[in-house]
DNA sequence: CATGAATGAGTCTTCATTCAT
DNA sequence: AATGAATGAAGACTCATTCAT
């Protein structure tokens, strides 16, 4: 079945070009099959757009929560999160790319309500992850999921800096001007 | 002089819409005058939307300039532009979703270069401001263009966030995590 | 065998939507088969078609020509066919619709030359039934099976009409209107 | 301007496909223009088939009545109203074809119904012509809109009959045995 | 008998851009 | 300085048809 080479092309062929500037023909030929094809497998090319996000989002959502149960403390999870977070966003820049920022002005509304929503839920799941860890102290009334959607911003910016002056930084210091961010916000000193 | 004119009805409406989706025909339209007309002004779509990018970041930093010569402490200086940001960033939501999300592929090459040239001197801008408070401090090794970014992009997600959820969080409030984040990598404990 | 299944299918989604706009998608969900079924057993959408007009037409003329052996004087004779036609217009108005325009330009050449054959043969069939009711006056001389292709034509506009405005009319009137369009022709005075 | 240009060229392809088969490119190659042009005068297919047929009525209508002033009698005009029509269709075969055919099923739900408004307004003024001519005699109780919507679909099929078999009968046949039709059902011996 | 994944030619439509006036 | 009719390349999408199984 042809579906997974089109979902493959598409994310290349996306993140290269943006959503507007992509062509269904490009996808056809990246993914190398004829233009119907694409619609026998996918409605639109917005329905497309949308399943590539979801999945892509799923995918990474299993692959943090996977590695959370083994650590313990919960300090410690939120600076695997981080780390694990940066790693993905470096190997999977190109999807990354869309994810940040597509989710944008210029979607068909339909679409763009379903992508907020998974966005969404997706701060939600590190906004927990960062109440766990600030109710050990004393700034449990912090907005944690305000402060998970900081940081997920902060970390598109960092990453996109990284990729575009890769000799000034390291993922490293990223991950560490993340950390403190994040405990600076919620449970600093 | 019509020009004028031409450039407010582009903002409107790239921000109604982003890039892609706005039309030349819409913007004459609502700037009321005819097409021709905007091609005797500007001679693409695409200088179009840069000249405005260009001009709308000038103001924000001419006006961030201004409120600065005016204080005194830098610490003080960096909450007042953390401050200053998010005041402009709500005042002008609809731009400032274009600087932030539609600055990314999609846009003609010679168009997004510049236009990431403009960002980047924004970011240095911010960079040095940085710099200058933590050269109190013994972080003065940290990368202050990083953080700048880092900034830059969790102003947005913060912001972004607030549009979206009102009732969720205050101003006040994304600023005081904004001025943790950043003193926290530059300056804690 | 899904032939059947098909054929009756078709006829529905056919009546629906005109044949253009009938699709095979439809027509194979509506009878419940794969698409590739479809071209089991037609060799195509023309020829599907096809043969869904002329069984449809044979129908007709078969029940039109079971009544007729019952009835003696030719007089009544056309009045019972006048007032059967309307009640099988009425009865398979969709498919009397498709009988009546879509024959026309737009479909296959090789596929409208057939079913103008059909049509014509029908027409004779009336008109050698017009032209026995003719001979017992001295109308004789009138061409008949122009008064046939009339006679349908007139039928089709009035059922029509009856079909869109039923409070306005009844069956009963439009027969009699047909039936004195054709005696006012044939034999009137 | 080539809007005019476009139109003709419309109503030949149109009435020689049939709305379907007909498509912008061939009307555009015809009008000897570029496809967009179509669209700068036209927004889409659906309109500029409306628009087609709302002018040809509109002129059909005007020529008829332009003619109706100057008879007297009013069984003289129903004379000259058939006679008139079918030179008019005769005339305009192309054109007619598409106004009794194509007015079916298969047509964008806004355009059917405009169309079928536009008919229905013609058919009322051919009904107030032999409601007036029938108020001389004792048969003014007949439904003269019924009657007219008779007239006009056997017009049409007579002419076509007359179009595929020119040798078998002449328009002043036609025209007799629409009339014989007509004051057959009005005021008939 | 029957399937359904795959095809690709063809359709409508959009829109930045040009140019004669 | 401004216009608006005209363009044509490019895009999304449809659908009858094929074919390996």
């Amino acid at each position: 079945m042809s579906r997974d080479g089109i979902l493959e092309a598409a994310a290349e062929v996306f993140s290269e070009c943006g959503y507007y500037r992509a062509s269904m023909d490009q996808i056809a030929e990246r993914a190398k099959v004829a233009k119907g094809t694409l619609y026998y497998h996918f409605p639109s090319k917005a329905q497309l757009f949308k399943q590539l996000i979801t999945e892509g989002f799923r995918m990474i959502r299993e692959r943090v929560e996977g590695e959370l149960n083994r650590s313990l403390a919960e300090e410690e999870q939120i600076r695997n999160v981080i780390r694990h977070h940066i790693d993905l966003y470096l190997e999977y820049s190109s999807l990354a790319n869309i994810f940040f920022h597509e989710i944008s002005n210029g979607l068909e509304e339909e679409v763009l309500r379903e992508l907020k929503a998974e966005r969404e839920r997706y701060v939600q799941f590190l906004a927990d992850l960062l109440a766990g860890a600030g109710q050990e102290t004393e700034a449990r009334n912090i907005n944690s999921k305000l402060l998970a959607a900081g940081l997920v911003s902060m970390l598109d910016g960092l990453c996109g800096y990284y990729l575009d002056h890769r000799e000034e930084t390291t993922p490293d210091e990223i991950a560490w001007i993340l950390y403190r961010a994040v405990c600076g916000a919620t449970a600093c000193c």
